[in-house]
DNA sequence: AGTTTGTTCAC
DNA sequence: TGAACAAAC
């Protein structure tokens, strides 16, 4: 019998169409671990919604790796010096991991070869968690694409990713002591905030798998006519399982391109692409989510206002459009896409916040929160990105609420308050003779603030 | 992946 | 008076 290996969960935690997982189990027992290194220098923490993802879907993952004969190993401390312990006390001489493509979980895994070297085992990594190797893609001028569309244009030349695989015969390996998931204390308790997180999802493979079916089979079709109403369940909502690796995207990918009948196809993918895209940018640009992409935002007049930041964060700012979404964001872990834009604008726009505030709101609240996806498209609202909205494209939270909710659902859904307003006052209330009492007058108005983001903007230029 | 404003042209 | 379009922000 072979030496075990080491089987080293990331931000894989799924058992089917894994190649770091195949090529691990390739005639050797598996000690599958999952390492909590939240305390890695340099390395983000995870936010309260991710840690409270992360701990149901390593239940998930344990059980379905019980089903099999394994039991997952859970520890908690820095990598190199867990994954040492752990090929001692098996005596695992080779460890696998799927890659990570952030820039600092690179610079991180580049030097624990070396350091596991010295304890006589190696470490695999395995390109897996996108569709298109990102330093593949390059322009015809040898640089990283600035633009979404010639980017996606040149990764679907590439033509088909491989296709997905199923789950390898798995063999237990020795074992080997570990954590209590509980004790990892991922979840809140005081005050236990997840209610609203437990109502929306079921983390875990298995749902990903269902949602995926379920999407392809009843929502594909339709995806290009609904996938803007944020009242309607007309998209995939797989990001939180993507950022985990619950679904691969190469799962998507396949699962999409057998149903090809409708526009809804080619228009999904894309927004698989932007998740590429955005890989892409950080690689790029590793301070993707800590600089402006274009430095003539970094002499941007940023306003530092606590009440109005506040009023942002708590959903109430007065324009139900926005409150709406924030509210769903604190409740669910999640906002709809659209709704995230009309947010997000609002936030620097209207109040001149600098994005990184509340790109680190989204980080610590979303359920699908990815390094690259928030900060890329944090970047995008802001105007500072590459392949951004224009400054001036200041979105109109009425005009965009009577658009995309025209009838309320989505603004009375998260705003109870709101429930008996008409639809035709619903994402204006202050018009009202008697606006509602419990809900606030918008903080800024619209018409003064879209000119002074313009002058804002203006500001860049001149200097 | 936008909004506002001004112009034209059909009621 | 208002829809449709273009241009500017």
């Amino acid at each position: 019998m072979p030496a075990p290996a080491i089987f080293w969960f990331r931000r894989d935690l799924r058992l089917h169409d894994n190649p770091a997982l195949i090529a691990a189990a390739d005639g050797r027992p598996i000690v599958p671990l999952f390492v909590l290194d939240d305390e890695a220098p340099g390395m983000r923490p995870l936010g309260g919604a991710s840690r409270w993802w992360l701990h149901h879907s390593l239940a998930e993952l344990a059980a379905g790796l019980e089903r099999r004969g394994l039991e997952l190993v859970l520890r908690r401390g820095p990598a190199a010096r867990i994954l040492a312990e752990i090929a001692a006390e098996t005596g695992a001489d080779s460890i696998f991991a799927g890659s990570r493509p952030e820039p600092d979980a690179i610079a991180r895994d580049r030097a624990l070869i070396p350091a596991l070297r010295q304890h006589g085992v190696t470490l695999t990594l395995v390109a897996d968690s996108l569709l298109f190797s990102p330093r593949r893609l390059m322009t015809g001028a040898g640089e990283p694409f600035k633009v979404f569309t010639p980017f996606w244009r040149a990764a679907l030349a590439l033509g088909d990713p491989p296709a997905s695989s199923g789950v390898p015969g798995l063999m237990p390996g020795p074992a080997c002591r570990g954590d209590d998931l509980d004790d990892w204390r991922l979840l809140p308790s005081t005050p236990d905030w997840a209610g609203g997180l437990r109502a929306a999802w079921q983390p875990g493979e298995t749902a990903a798998r269902d949602r995926l079916a379920r999407f392809v089979d009843r929502g594909l079709g339709d995806y290009g006519r609904l996938r803007d109403l944020p009242a309607v369940d007309g998209t995939s909502r797989l990001s939180p399982h993507l950022a985990w690796g619950e679904i691969s995207p190469r799962q998507v990918w396949h699962a999409v391109r057998g149903r090809e009948d409708g526009t809804g196809a080619a228009k999904f993918l894309s927004e698989v692409g932007w998740r590429e895209f955005s890989y892409h940018l950080l690689l790029a640009s590793p301070g993707l989510a800590e600089a402006n992409w274009r430095a003539d935002f970094d002499r941007f007049p940023w306003v530092e206002d606590k009440a109005t930041f506040r009023a942002w964060r708590r959903g109430e700012t007065g324009y139900p459009m926005v409150d709406a979404g924030m509210r769903e964001l604190r409740s669910t872990g999640y906002m709809h896409n659209r709704v995230r834009m009309i947010a997000g604008s609002f936030l620097v726009k209207h109040l001149l916040t600098d994005w990184r505030r509340g790109e680190a709101w989204f980080w610590d609240n979303l359920v699908d929160a990815d390094h690259a996806n928030n900060a890329a498209s944090w970047q995008w609202v802001a105007g500072s990105g590459a392949d951004a909205a224009p400054y001036f494209r200041i979105f109109n939270p009425v005009l965009q609420g009577e658009r995309y909710d025209p009838d309320g659902t989505y603004v009375r859904r998260w705003l109870p308050e709101l429930g008996g307003l008409p639809a035709t006052a619903i994402h204006k209330p202050w018009t009202l003779a008697k606006p509602p009492r419990d809900y606030p007058a918008p903080i800024v108005d619209h018409r003064l603030a879209r000119d002074r983001a313009l002058a804002a903007f203006q500001s860049l230029k001149t200097k």
